[in-house]
DNA sequence: CGACGATACGGAACAGCGTTCCGTTTAGCA
DNA sequence: TGCTAAACGGAACGCTGTTCCGTATCGTCG
């Protein structure tokens, strides 16, 4: 959906909102989502007044940021399946989402708080990326370079419970790759 | 357990304790266990330096308030089983009883927090709970004047569940009334 | 019974937070 | 180029938890 409702935005109004997401989202991922306001405001090089004029609640921008971190990420698909074959273009997909999902910690929480800004995330998680995984397997599958008996659904988010633990950054990384050896081993050729 | 640990206390000390437990347990139940400091210091009539030095931890005070609470509703069962016939007593218990839950909204956050704090409470609950139950049913069962096939258990945990919702303090009243006629129901006599 | 040491008290003071407000700047159009 | 509406930034406010220390009180011992 685009951003067509009315009015004209303001140049200098769409470059301190994305400085906001941006900043917010690195905040998010390092100090969690109870970080200080003034933290995300410094580091997006803007006034208080400005975020809580593009954010009146803080569940406004969590929510924000949350839905430009899954585009971010499902966006980044179509990228890989021009550059590289599908079984290497689907690896890589699943190790950039590993990466997403990493950044999730303490955000659960928040998910589960009973607020009407959430609702509709996990919703939006599905959407975007359930269409985007399965293109990448389907592709994958066609070329012949990993079984085609594999759920989407199911790969979706056995990929992402596996960077649920502590997380040493490498340790997701060499998950994902053995969980991706499985896609290949019953494969035609 | 006593408070036999070793040393006296002060007669001021112990006086400012309890008056910050019945402070505490008023403004929890009236704005929850996110109350400010200084609402329950003003309510005790007592300094901050005073509530932190006996309650470092805020978990401490609202465990403090909770065991506290805990014990005044089972203690309250010996008065009324000396007082009243048998079901009457188990009646006005569960009533007691219940009373004692209605006042426990948003503490089950804090519970699944994780903090040590709160580890060994429902543990307490039960160890404090069940016993006075017990007790009162089987008096009751043995004057004939309810079945006796009733886990206390499970009447336990049902009456606390009976006064999650809504609850208009009348609705509580009339559901555990309700499930005392339940348990006359198969009666010998 | 009076004095003394230990203990506890209270609230001012501090640091940090979210949020508001408004004088100033800037973008976009005529 | 000038004008107006929109957006900006950050000082200021009120509220928070927490610490600190001069003062008051308790309980004991001579």
């Amino acid at each position: 959906m685009g951003d067509e409702t009315g009015k004209r935005v303001r140049a200098d109004a769409q470059r301190n909102t994305d400085a906001l997401l941006a900043a917010a989202a690195e905040v998010f991922a390092t100090s969690g989502v109870d970080a200080p306001v003034r933290q995300i405001t410094a580091k997006a090089g803007v006034g208080a007044g400005t975020l809580y004029r593009h954010f009146p609640q803080r569940s406004d921008l969590i929510a924000a940021v949350f839905r430009h971190e899954v585009d971010a990420c499902a966006d980044a698909a179509p990228a890989l399946a021009a550059r590289y074959e599908p079984v290497e273009a689907l690896s890589r997909w699943l190790q950039r989402f590993a990466g997403f999902v990493g950044t999730k910690r303490g955000l659960s929480a928040a998910l589960h708080s009973g607020d009407p800004a959430y609702e509709s995330l996990p919703a939006y998680f599905d959407q975007r990326f359930l269409p985007v995984l399965g293109g990448l397997l389907e592709a994958a599958a066609k070329a012949g370079e990993v079984r085609s008996d594999v759920d989407p659904y199911d790969l979706l988010r056995a990929t992402a419970n596996l960077t649920l633990p502590g997380d040493d950054d490498g340790h997701a990384r060499r998950m994902v790759a053995l969980l991706v050896d499985g896609l290949r081993y019953g494969a035609e050729k």
